[in-house]
DNA sequence: GGGCATTAGTTGTTTTTCACAATCATTTGG
DNA sequence: CCAAATGATTGTGAAAAACAACTAATGCCC
């Protein structure tokens, strides 16, 4: 049997910080539940933070054609900085099969955002391109999430921003190094 | 038109830290792509790494037959904690509708993992409990949400990884307060 | 150069997930 | 005592993800 409570209390850093700590010590409260007793677990702010992440941009996005998709904006803005990416280049940032990746890419082709070339030095593979339209979608896409992450990153003072920005990075390389 | 070359490059967080910058102003290369000129976005780091923690944490937790869902490791913990919790405060937490948080409920309770009671002060509503085969699962998943946030968090130091939880923490309750 | 394994991409299928609408029962408030 | 709100279930349809099977081109190795 494990000891459960009292909930585990998050002890306090030892960096020096400009991220005030009051409200940081208090447990998150929800529909009347501690959820701190979740284990603080780290798994469950990431897939919970994904969550409202995801959601929020779908939300900002939903006057344009790409919303909806995970892996369609970043299918886009690829595309958008290196004209001639293959699609297996794709799946690989993206963590998914060649199938997934094609589907995406036929959308984003049926839109008119990018288009699909034989490669020429390789008559299997495809060379993929931004359209003109595409590009104006990827600017808009590109300030939107910019305009997310200020809004976002409000309550993070400026110089700690590149801090946490710095941990996710080598959060999401440790793990994908060790996923092989 | 954007300026998007050269890529940006991260700047220097002013905190203290123990976590070494060697490694972190390089850029991640994923199929030769440098994929920081993603505007090294928040938002991509998150819904990656939460892709990365759910696939690892599937295959940790492959052997047991709560795998493969998302909400039902909450669901579970929760009940655990909270003899007599509701459908409805799960609901709340989870951030799902209630056919859905129902759903996965039908599916512990069939496993013999929670059973569900009526509330006495409310014939309306449920009140959920745990059963022992539920709890020592409870304390099996802990185990492994543990290893994994051991495994996962080797690369900052000890003192460290509550910043960089609490920034995770004030994130998700700042997006969470915005979506209303 | 012929044959075979490998790689790139597509198509198809099946299963799961998710959101939405509709329904039923109970509670609450006037 | 009636109407509105709340807690939960059922049903349905659409989107997403995983897998297998297939075509075509390349590379290797004899």
């Amino acid at each position: 049997m494990t000891d459960r409570y009292p909930p585990r209390r998050f002890q306090r850093g030892s960096m020096a910080t400009t991220v005030p700590d009051d409200q940081d010590d208090q447990p998150i409260t929800l529909a009347g539940l501690h959820i701190d007793v979740l284990d603080g677990a780290f798994s469950w702010y990431i897939r919970s933070l994904d969550s409202v992440v995801s959601r929020d941009l779908d939300h900002r996005m939903a006057h344009l054609d790409i919303a909806k998709g995970k892996g369609k904006i970043t299918t886009l803005l690829l595309v958008d900085d290196y004209p001639g990416v293959r699609p297996s280049q794709i799946a690989e940032v993206l963590m998914r099969d060649r199938p997934a990746t094609g589907r995406i890419i036929d959308r984003l082709v049926q839109a008119g955002d990018i288009r699909r070339e034989t490669a020429p030095e390789d008559q299997r593979a495809q060379a993929l391109f931004i359209t003109e339209k595409g590009h104006a979608l990827a600017d808009e896409v590109r300030g939107i999430i910019r305009e997310q992450e200020n809004e976002f990153f409000d309550f993070i003072a400026e110089e700690d921003r590149a801090q946490f920005m710095r941990m996710l990075k080598r959060a999401y390389l440790n793990m994908r190094k060790k996923l092989e």
